[in-house]
DNA sequence: AACGTCCAATGAACTATATTAAGTAAGCAT
DNA sequence: ATGCTTACTTAATATAGTTCATTGGACGTT
């Protein structure tokens, strides 16, 4: 088993499904790693998203530009973890929403033939990407659920529970753009829940 | 080609792969027919949702209960929908969602071995599986940003535009809870948006 | 050191939505 | 018919959240 730059991937998939060397080596053939600086972005509208990306290191965002300028911020990606626009990747259509790097960072970029090549040549691929979506929707169903059904300070102490890494790590007005309010009134909640720990 | 009570479903799946005579013979084993009165459940917290069930005749609803007794809607399905708690179904977790069916009708039942077995069997049902989950993550990734970025009336117009067969099926308390806000403001949001078409 | 930029924090005034309470009209059991 | 319940409306008041203007700190540039 050669060690090689794709093994924290590997290791993702080996949590899921098994996997040859031979398996492996064909795997590789189709990723490759990017380099990302801050701010670029991986997924820019109207160009539809022709890959998925896997974050070995830094940070990415999934965010929506609306007709007034405003950027509402509807995902966040960290190590070990896939993102790119579902919505434009599946359909092909034009990406609405932007992926962007928010540090310097490395990703490993899966385009769409390479995964369709892949799903013919390692079948057991089909099992770990559908298990990907499957924890998509349920994450977003959740998402979707706090959102109408919970306060703001209530989403803020969830998202720093679920998200303890981005708490530090992720500028104040993204967290406030990605729990839906202004980073004002993120300010008031914040300074809310201090006092009452107190 | 033989008429039978399983078409509808049929048509629907051959909107994306194409089935053989075999196929569909080998599906109406694994279909069941069950008749809904109104308010009963199809998934009951916490019993695991063991099947998926696709709409023939009337109107489904899957919501939340919170600790307060409060019922958050999450989605409606109606004709030629399938619906479940897939968090459930995926995991085989207790559900913590119901699923209801809100007037008389008809749905089809697959449970989950028969699903499974009718992967292995009808390959090609993978693929119109997949698009259909690949489906309700676009539809909940706009609606996570519809309640993030857009006013109680935006949602209401764009509720009955999306949905205009169930504006007046679905009671207004039920709209609300689908769109997050109260019956009682609803009722103001109608009345806001018909003053101001004329 | 002086300057500009970016971000976090704060307070005041404002708007959107919730809460409570009361009234109305329709459906249904007695 | 009578009353009971359930859904919807309206209005008064309260709370959650926004907008705008200001301040101060951190950082990079000249």
């Amino acid at each position: 088993m050669v060690h090689h730059m794709f093994d924290v991937i590997v290791e993702k998939m080996r949590e899921h499904i098994t996997l040859s060397d031979d398996d492996i080596a064909l795997l590789s053939t189709c990723l490759e790693v990017r380099k990302t600086r801050k701010s670029q972005l991986l997924v820019e509208p109207p160009y539809p998203a022709n890959a998925e990306f896997f974050v070995t290191k830094g940070c990415l965002r999934h965010y929506f530009l609306d007709e007034n300028g405003v950027e509402h911020t509807t995902a966040f990606a960290i190590e070990g973890w896939w993102m790119t626009d579902l919505q434009s990747f599946f359909t092909g259509a034009p990406s609405k929403y932007h992926v962007e790097a928010m540090e310097e960072g490395e990703v490993i970029k899966l385009r769409k033939e390479g995964r369709e090549e892949l799903f013919t040549k390692i079948p057991a691929l089909n099992i770990y990407f559908r298990i990907l979506y499957q924890n998509a929707i349920i994450s977003q169903n959740e998402r979707i659920l706090n959102v109408l059904s919970t306060t703001a300070d209530e989403r803020y102490l969830r998202f720093i529970k679920k998200y303890p890494a981005l708490e530090n790590r992720v500028p104040q007005y993204l967290i406030a753009s990605y729990l839906g309010i202004t980073p004002e009134f993120l300010s008031k909640v914040k300074t809310r829940i201090a006092a009452k720990k107190s």
